[in-house]
DNA sequence: ATGGTCGCCGAGCGA
């Protein structure tokens, strides 16, 4: 089973170059970011009609989480747990950040697709929230862990775990990205017992999932590494190979992140 | 270089 993490940055400024990678890639599964869309104004029959099932979690003009799959999706629920209890009631869930759905293939994947907070600037409310929100993706994974599920957390993390996953490390150094706080709270979830699946067969540095639009990032190869996947030992057993889709970057009217891809014995 | 670029919508925010 291939299945692929994609930030889109907007389902309708990119549907012409979604749907042509699609055709070209052939994902199982693709989880994706940023749709940027409510679930009313996504154009599903595009991808129905590619063999697509649909399912979303969308808001109006930011954030929204989507996964297409080709196999059936079973057991889907929006939203990450313990939000109206975490803050002031309800709030940590008006933004549509999170999606699961079991994928049923050869054997059945828990699949969790994830847009975490940006969180800049920070220190400051939006840096509290991002904070906050790992703490409770923190809660879910180790449910996940407890009952040994075959499961993955995929998405934008807008996490650079290390500094080889930025070409210029010391640029991020005080920002969300890549703050220390951040990172830990990363590794914390990390911790628990999941692998995560790039790092785990590319040591190296020089590997990004995102190039700014602004001041020629991409022709400069100023990059980082924010989309991941996270694997439960379960899953982890079945997972083949990692990669990520570098050209994509290239191409016309391109997201400014690209897809990685996981291709898990299932 | 106190900007630079996108996408949401149809001004200014979020990234």
């Amino acid at each position: 089973m291939k299945i692929a993490t994609f930030n889109i940055n907007g389902v309708k400024a990119r549907i012409e170059a979604l749907t042509a990678w699609l055709d070209a890639t052939q994902p199982d599964v693709a989880v994706l970011q940023e749709i940027k869309s409510v679930d009313e104004g996504f154009p599903r029959e595009i991808f129905e009609d590619m063999g697509y099932n649909v399912e979303t979690h969308g808001q109006k003009g930011f954030n929204g989480v989507a996964i297409l799959s080709k196999f059936p999706l079973e057991d889907v629920t929006r939203g990450l747990p313990g939000g109206a209890g975490a803050g002031r009631e309800g709030v940590d869930d008006e933004e549509a950040r999170y999606i699961e759905a079991t994928v049923v293939g050869l054997k059945p994947v828990r699949i969790c697709g994830l847009y975490l907070p940006n969180g800049n600037p920070a220190p400051g409310p939006k840096f509290a929230y991002k904070l906050r929100w790992m703490e409770r993706l923190q809660a879910r994974a180790q449910d996940l862990l407890s009952h040994e599920e075959v499961a993955l957390l995929c998405g934008d993390y807008n996490i650079i775990p290390q500094a080889e996953d930025a070409a210029r490390p010391d640029a991020w150094r005080d920002d969300a990205l890549f703050r220390l706080d951040s990172r830990e709270a990363f590794r914390r979830i990390l911790n628990l017992g999941f692998t995560e699946a790039f790092r785990s067969r590319e040591a190296g540095s020089g590997h990004y999932s995102f190039w700014d639009y602004q001041a020629g990032a991409w022709e400069k190869n100023n990059g980082i590494r924010i989309d991941h996947f996270l694997l439960t030992p379960q899953c982890a057993d079945l997972l083949n190979d990692c990669w990520i889709e570098k050209d994509v970057r290239g191409r016309e009217k391109p997201s400014d992140h690209v897809p990685v891809w996981v291709d898990l014995a299932a």
